[in-house]
DNA sequence: TTTTACCTACCGACCGTTCGGTAGTTATAG
DNA sequence: CTATAACTACCGAACGGTCGGTAGGTAAAA
């Protein structure tokens, strides 16, 4: 308590969070070490002393950074427990769906190879990064099964093979694309809703 | 032609590769741009300048490290093409434990939150890792099910699909058993002997 | 005599950060 | 209504430090 402050709490502040999202930006371009505050700086329009009105350090700057870019990620995993109007099928293939989105498609997604960057240097960050958000993916993952095998629509699995199996092509894909941005048959080395589509119904195999 | 310098050339020069391996270790540890010169000279036992007779900069000893790093990897792989005395079974299997061994646990996996630091910056490292050492799992890969294919073992899949199952578990466990060295319950989040025989079940499934 | 491998000493550039100060706004007291 | 104190947001200039890299020399091997 004390130190750790809220997503809310930032958020109420509208200049932070002006700062925060281009910030965002540079960060998931250039990576961590890649963007100095001056850098920065001359992306917000604002001369580098003045960060130091809003935001202790660079580091204080990523950590909210990251924070806030992986909430509305959060919002959406929360949605997916409560989804009453579909049988156990169609809600586990439209997870699967929201969980390519975001990997693929949001922020959060994007950050891997940053976090990957400075796990070493922020093993805080990394902690947090883990029970807030991946801890949740899984624990999503997990209910919407349950559901299933209470239904007699699934067997229960083997829970950590499973998010092995289901996170692991997302997460990888999501690297790789990144990593491979220059390539110019990106999309024929990683044809994202084959992929997609084909994973999906591997996984619906292995829970029947 | 010209520029680019074979493994073997920097093979051949003893001194050179002691300074590669050392190089190697402080990169694995601290990433890229973690790594200073100073840093990297204490560790060798050299004075900083030293390291320009042997490399002309920080970025060709780097990649130097890369290259040779993922050498004997590349070995590994060849080598699975030509296992004769296996069934088709068998040395799928085999071949996947072999790629669960190089990536979690030689240099050349431990390196993708490295390789995705730089990724940004040295494009061409990136594309040349993709070419050396991705493309080659991909062909091995490849060779071992149209060999099951031909004997009737197993059925055709979609390839990219199925690169996309098998590598994706491996490669996001590798990332994120670095990411979270520092966890006290690792081997409780990530238990490597059960993910890989589960992983492995569901791959004969699926080709099967 | 030239080449190799290493050294000492140093460079300019840039890093994240701090300091002292300045407008402009708001709150308070006379 | 006015004087003043306090606060917010920002700035120019500089800080100590580290970065990757270089100039030039030395000592020994070829």
């Amino acid at each position: 308590m004390g130190m750790t402050k809220k997503v809310s709490d930032i958020q109420d502040d509208p200049r932070r969070m002006e700062i925060v999202q281009t910030a965002t930006k540079l960060f998931l371009e250039k990576g961590f070490s890649g963007t100095s505050m001056s850098d920065l700086a001359q992306a917000c329009g604002i001369k580098k002393a003045s960060f130091y009105h809003h935001f202790r350090s660079k580091d204080e700057l990523f950590i909210t950074a990251i924070i806030v870019g992986y909430a509305p990620a959060i919002g959406q995993l929360k949605a997916l427990k409560d989804d009453a109007a579909l049988s156990d099928c169609e809600r586990l293939t439209h997870a699967l769906k929201v969980l390519y989105d975001i990997t693929l498609h949001s922020d959060v997604g994007r950050m891997s190879p940053i976090m990957a960057e400075v796990s070493r240097t922020m093993p805080d960050l990394s902690m947090r990064f883990y029970t807030d958000y991946i801890a949740l993916q899984r624990e999503t993952l997990r209910d919407i099964i349950e559901r299933g095998v209470d239904n007699g629509t699934f067997k229960r699995p083997d829970y950590d093979v499973l998010y092995h199996l289901v996170f692991g092509p997302i997460v990888t894909l999501s690297l790789s694309r990144e990593m491979f941005v220059d390539f110019d048959n990106l999309d024929e080395a990683f044809p994202v809703p084959r992929l997609q589509s084909g994973h999906i119904e591997a996984i619906l195999a292995f829970v029947r």
